[in-house]
DNA sequence: AATCCCACCAACCGCCACCTC
DNA sequence: CGAGGTGGCGGTTGGTGGGAT
């Protein structure tokens, strides 16, 4: 069921979606549109939106949700920022390793990377990337570095399962959130706020089953604030230079020369 | 205290592949 | 089959905050 199929017989009225020529609200979505940082009442309002009635098209989307954004503003802000699974603060070494490993096999292919790290986005990946590790590696010319051919695979139904959680267009459930999630009882700090907005706005959830909840990871603001630099190499992340007692940057020098690659 | 500089990152933009009509 | 719409991707920009001068 389309979502708006449940709004009520006014709000349908109000739906001129469906006598709007599609061009017609193309032009006006790129015009009058508000830019720039989004405000905690915006955030408010696309997630209260999206977790009533799912990502059904992102273009349409804002007009119902009340807002003056793009469609693509929007997905952006629910990629980025307001999914219930995005992972917040610092990278973790693993995840820093992830990352380079992920960088000398795939090149620029931020979304590509960003599969490999459960929670982190593209984004992130690629502006923690441009901000540390090109500046710690010492690499240059990344930024002239010929853009990688984007290859799209045909989208199998479990590749989709991931995405389409939050847009179950067959069904009234709301929000199953990491379905992907092996252990139901492991919630993350932002599921766990989420379930706190979520109960707050009498929104109701399916499928959570989970009875016993435990937080997986403290709050990110705590640990942000927590975190200590590493003195030996100025890394602001955990202590890179201690891995397996090998220079962090000199370690990946001879991954680097050893597969002779020549990405750069 | 004021100004400048720089790092960071959220958000925008343009492009492209896929989808739908 | 083609045109237009949509979503996803990577590059880039600009606002902000903190440190240096």
């Amino acid at each position: 069921m389309f979502p708006q199929q449940r709004l009520k017989s006014v709000e349908l009225v109000v739906n001129l979606f469906t006598i709007m020529p599609r061009v017609q609200l193309h032009q006006q979505q790129s015009t009058n549109m508000k830019k720039g940082a989004w405000s905690p009442e915006e955030d408010q309002k696309l997630k209260s939106y999206i977790m009533k009635f799912g990502i059904w098209n992102w273009s349409h989307m804002p007009k119902f949700a009340g807002l003056s954004r793009t469609g693509k503003s929007c997905r952006l802000r629910w990629m980025n920022y307001l999914r219930p699974d995005v992972k917040r603060g610092p990278f973790t070494m693993e995840e820093v390793e992830i990352v380079i490993k992920s960088y000398q096999e795939l090149g620029n292919r931020w979304s590509a990377i960003a599969k490999r790290l459960p929670g982190r986005t593209d984004n992130e990946i690629k502006n923690f990337f441009h901000t540390h590790l090109k500046k710690q590696l010492g690499l240059k010319n990344v930024g002239s570095m010929k853009r990688t051919k984007r290859v799209v695979m045909k989208k199998d139904k479990d590749e989709n399962e991931m995405t389409n959680i939050y847009a179950d267009k067959s069904s009234t459930n709301v929000c199953n959130f990491s379905s992907e999630r092996i252990n139901a009882n492991i919630i993350t700090w932002e599921e766990n706020e989420m379930r706190d907005i979520v109960s707050s706005n009498n929104i109701v959830v399916d499928d959570m089953e989970i009875k016993e909840p435990v937080i997986l990871e403290s709050n990110p603001e705590i640990e942000k604030n927590s975190n200590v630099g590493c003195h030996l190499c100025q890394f602001e992340y955990p202590h890179p230079c201690t891995l397996s007692g090998l220079d962090f940057f000199h370690q990946f020098d001879v991954l680097w020369d050893a597969q002779h690659l020549a990405i750069f």
